[in-house]
DNA sequence: CATATAAAGGATAAATTTATCTTTTACCTT
DNA sequence: AAGGTAAAAGATAAATTTATCCTTTATATG
């Protein structure tokens, strides 16, 4: 469903919601070894979010990632799309190429709607609330 | 959440479901060809599903797969399981190792109950029964 | 201003998944 | 039994995704 890179971005945004802030900006390698994420690999992803503006970055010393206000206040669905793409998430559950309500593939009417509830959960929730849950130990990024 | 060769397998078997039988073997050019599935990389998928005695296959003259009775009656989860792998389903949406009920990730409880009520569906209807939809032009594999 | 720090950018490497091809085996038909 | 048909098996190739490395650019700080 989500691609490696979709998951640790992910798991990297909300880790920067918890604990990065325009005072505790956080580098790739604090943020990689505390969630257990290719370190080079969450510099490239990170590097692609802050392109969309998802993230904030700062070069130089005391440089590093965090999440302004608008960001965290945003979905974790936008990160995903960033990472894999408008329909990666829309697309037919047995690939089919036309796969609508009134065209439906033979699981369409099973998995749409559970799909779709996913997505506007994963739409209307701010980072923010995920990471508040995950801060007061109600789960968990690693 | 599938692989692609776990949805070639099931666009796969729902067309043996819907055209083939003992008396009626179809090879896997037909079937790829019908449903617009690489030939070469569709008869592995067949052999593999014949190895797990998912689908039934007959070699030589008037030789090809067909799904006998029980195989109908049988799930596509089954199916996807045998290509995927058990747990591939199962796995945390965000890639942790260790994540279930007791011990969430951030969005567990969000997307665990919809995948719960997914696989329980594919579980329990049988592959006849979406093959049925199918052959009523109700939904589409191709 | 010099220096050290950290992200950006671009090239490359490794691993996995997807796809194909060739040879062997089975078996129906004549 | 011989010939042709179709799956099984195994090797290989292509494409994609995942991961790493190196050089450049920006910028805080002394």
């Amino acid at each position: 469903m989500l691609s490696q890179q979709s998951k640790y971005a992910v798991r990297g945004v909300i880790y920067l919601a918890i604990h990065a802030s325009v005072n505790r900006k956080l580098g790739s390698k604090e943020v990689g070894e505390n969630i257990n994420v290719p370190i080079p690999f969450l510099a490239k992803i990170f590097q692609n979010l802050n392109k969309e503006k998802l993230i904030t970055s700062a070069k130089g010393p005391k440089g590093g990632f965090y999440l302004n206000k608008d960001q965290s206040s945003g979905s974790l669905l936008s990160i995903i799309k960033c990472i894999d793409g408008n329909d990666s998430f829309n697309s037919c559950f047995i690939g089919l190429p036309q796969c609508s309500d009134d065209n439906p593939c033979s699981i369409h009417h099973l998995a749409a709607p559970l799909r779709n509830t996913l997505i506007n959960e994963l739409n209307k929730r701010s980072i923010r609330e995920f990471a508040k849950d995950t801060k007061k130990g109600k789960s968990h990024i690693f």
